[in-house]
DNA sequence: ATATAATTGAGAACGATTCTCAATAACTAT
DNA sequence: ATAGTTATTGAGAATCGTTCTCAATTATAT
């Protein structure tokens, strides 16, 4: 009944809790369809997938949600070209781990790509570092995507 | 009265025609507004200040020269989290050279960085390189956003 | 100069997202 | 448990960036 647990064990609710929020069926189902249904949900996707659990839920509530556990820093929201914001539970320490996107500018596939390796990630680090040094920007956050055409479409 | 001629001189007619589409002064208009106006403006920003030189000129063929000119490679479009495309000229080579984008959370101020050293710029190739193997996708493009709070902000 | 087809401007239409508001329900202090 | 306070909700209207429609215009090849 709560697979979302897998996510961050009764650490979800908690965090909610923590700000002065509530915890409610609507978000629940929220939770539970971003845990069943994986990486880059539109909110509509989101919506229909949650909406089976309670049908009672408003789509008005999943964007308030969505957004809510954006400014939690649970999730990551973002966006691949097709003016659908994208929404995917933000764990670098999870089972689903950091990762980026391919995207296919043909068929608006979109590929995780998990295989960033240690000097991938510790440049990135360094990077950040650097940034903030040189700017004063304290870096929460970033995107990397690839934009393509893959197999499929003839890449 | 073509000061976008230092971006690729006497380039971007000739490529616009090369596919068989035609110059006119609304798309002068819009090269001449991306190449005044710098870095990540959106289609609002283009429009007003072109309409200023061709007075006459409509926004949906602001958004339809900015949909071409990203089609045929000479712009780049790409999100910030607010909603609103953003379009710069995409020159590589050019002057203003490859660069990626610092986004403040707080303020939405956008900072150009252009300060990728040969290892990354290696990296990111030699990443490009091996996604397309693995994946068999055709990498065009690629975005690289960093988000969060800067100076003025708290950063 | 002419013909042909691309391009245009204006406004309507679209679609994702946000807002409004009265009703409901989660949490807190009792 | 209970009641009170206040966040949250669902539904639909509203917003706003972007795209579409269409008749009029105009760039280009001949």
């Amino acid at each position: 009944m709560s697979p979302h647990k897998e996510h961050n064990p009764n650490c979800c609710c908690r965090r909610i809790r923590g700000h002065g929020r509530r915890m409610t069926p609507a978000r629940h189902a929220v939770l539970d369809a971003l845990s069943e249904r994986g990486e880059h949900l539109t909110a509509e996707e989101v919506f229909r997938s949650a909406a089976r659990r309670y049908p009672n839920l408003g789509l008005a509530t999943v964007y308030r949600t969505l957004e809510l556990l954006t400014e939690l820093g649970m999730v990551s929201r973002f966006d691949t070209g097709d003016d659908k914001a994208r929404y995917e539970f933000a764990d670098p320490t999870g089972a689903k781990g950091h990762h980026h996107h391919l995207v296919c500018t043909s068929c608006r596939k979109i590929i995780d790509y998990k295989d960033f390796i240690k000097e991938e990630t510790e440049l990135l680090r360094s990077t950040e570092e650097g940034l903030s040094r040189k700017y004063g920007f304290k870096i929460n956050s970033h995107v990397i995507q690839f934009y393509g055409v893959c197999r499929e479409c003839g890449g």
